[in-house]
DNA sequence: CCAATAAAGGATATTTAGGTCTTTTTATCA
DNA sequence: TGATAAAAAGACCTAAATATCCTTTATTGG
């Protein structure tokens, strides 16, 4: 479904966004051991989040990842699915064809067309807040 | 969403049920040409599909691949994703957690598990036959 | 100012997906 | 029966995704 580097950079944000509501900034490396993550290649990642504004990054001692309330409430999945993997899953044809078209639909369209409708409406609903609190309040993980 | 090697496969296997309705046995070639892929990967896939008994193929003069009227109406495109990028995405987590496990979810995985489901009944449901049709009167097409 | 800390940046390595090429096997039919 | 046609099989190549390593830049606190 998503990328690695996708599934890595979802995880990371919602970390950040249940530390941030506690008012701490977190580490590359604390990010890292909390997703289960190559430690080095979460680092691109976040400076593509950073870049992209999904979440604030300050160099230095006392430094590390963070994000305001607006971002917690704002950031929705689908932006980080956008900013990392495109959104090809999104508008893309379901077989490759060169772009989706419902005036020259490939065989599966109209088969296709309603779930991605639904993931993608989904996605854009889902806030770093609401899946934040969940895993503050242990009712999900983010490694296992 | 799916791989490459997965999309040829649910077209070539398409372009053979719709010439398996008219009693035609079909070529390698004329299935790359006519879905728009690369033939020696096609080739490799096609093996494959027919390892799975998902189409027939017969060597020689005349030789080429098909399908039964039965397999046109049995086979789903679920079973054509299942033989080529396996079940992971019907049953993978949507976040890469080694096991998707409503005892112990991850933070999307109320979130995603009603749209994967979805996915997996309609392509559970959607027949060879189906797609065939909509090709054969030219609703719908394989290349663009 | 300086030492320590942490992210940014860039070069490099590894693994997997995607794709090609050549040889072998099987079947047809003249 | 042998020339030919077509898929099967296996070795090989290429590009992209994933992952690592090293150097640079910014920030902090003493
Ligand atoms: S044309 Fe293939 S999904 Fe729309
Ligand atoms: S645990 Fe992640 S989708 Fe079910």
């Amino acid at each position: 479904m998503f990328s690695k580097a996708c599934e890595y950079g979802i995880k990371a944000t919602i970390f950040i966004a249940v530390k941030s509501l506690h008012d701490q900034r977190v580490s590359l490396k604390e990010i890292a051991e909390e997703i289960d993550s190559p430690v080095a290649f979460t680092a691109k990642i976040l400076q593509l989040l950073a870049k992209s504004g999904i979440v604030d990054s300050h160099k230095g001692p006392t430094g590390g990842f963070q994000m305001d309330r607006t971002g917690i409430d704002n950031v929705k999945v689908y932006d980080i699915v956008c900013a990392i993997d495109g959104d090809k899953i999104f508008n893309g044809c379901g077989l490759g064809l060169k772009q989706c078209d419902a005036e020259h639909p490939c065989p599966v369209h109209d088969k296709f067309i309603g779930i991605r409708e639904n993931l993608t409406t989904m996605l854009q609903k889902t806030s770093m807040f609401e899946l934040a609190t969940g895993l503050d309040i242990g009712l999900t993980q983010l490694k296992r």
